[in-house]
DNA sequence: CCACGGATTGGCT
DNA sequence: GCCAATCCGTGGA
């Protein structure tokens, strides 16, 4: 299983692309994140894609503010986000300088360092075997399984700490796509994308 | 300075 | 299914 982690990191060109191509392609993918002694790593199963141009839900649809400056790199950084008073979004960047478009990462399959998730997710030994299920299965479910908060924001996906590496392509037929979820504008545009029927979707 | 709302989650009815 | 928790970023006075 831990030979995944041999596959190929994603590069600059890979995240410079249109916001929702990169999305769709990041589906399938492999999140890591390296410990001091360990990695952490899972399939991302569920995205949805931010373009400040046009998209009220966008944090860059206003323009660059100190939170949200980051968004306006080119392609390959983590734009982090705090909200709700307690969770943490991580957000893939993608395009070109000043675009200010990014990619939200819901849900990820866990794939490696299963024991330290769940001990960065509940602080305590799994209940049940289908508690597994709500580990990794939302976009703050995921920052606190992974260990990520501000502190992430703004690296670099092609540095050592966090990346991304390289699957084989999915079929068309395996990605769904719906309106986003949680937004209260531009609220029909069809920019979610998920792995159909994956069992750690944050929806059905 | 103050007010308001949020790219969510989990607990309770 | 409904709803409160919780606090920072943002914008206006």
């Amino acid at each position: 299983m831990n030979d995944i982690l041999s596959n190929k990191k994603l590069q600059k060109v890979f995240y410079k692309r249109e916001v929702t191509i990169v999305a769709q392609n990041l589906l399938g993918k492999i999140l890591v994140k390296n410990e001091k002694k360990s990695a952490l790593a899972g399939k991302i199963i569920e995205v949805e894609a931010y373009n400040g141009d046009f998209d009220e839900a966008a944090h860059s649809f206003k323009g660059k503010t100190k939170r949200t400056e980051i968004m306006f790199n080119e392609g390959g950084y983590l734009y982090v986000y705090f909200t709700y008073g307690a969770h943490f979004c991580c957000n893939v960047v993608t395009g070109k300088k000043e675009q200010g478009t990014a990619v939200l990462i819901r849900a990820v399959e866990p794939l490696v360092g299963l024991d330290k998730m769940i001990k960065n997710r509940f602080r305590r030994n799994l209940k049940n075997e289908k508690e597994i299920l709500n580990l990794t299965s939302g976009p703050g479910k995921v920052c606190k399984a992974f260990n990520i908060n501000l502190s992430c924001s703004g690296l670099s996906l092609l540095g050592d700490r966090i990346f991304i590496l390289d699957s084989k392509k999915l079929d068309e037929k395996d990605i769904g796509i719906s309106k986003r979820i949680g937004i209260t504008r531009s609220v029909d545009l069809p920019w979610r994308f998920f792995i159909k029927d994956n069992p750690f979707l944050s929806r059905k």
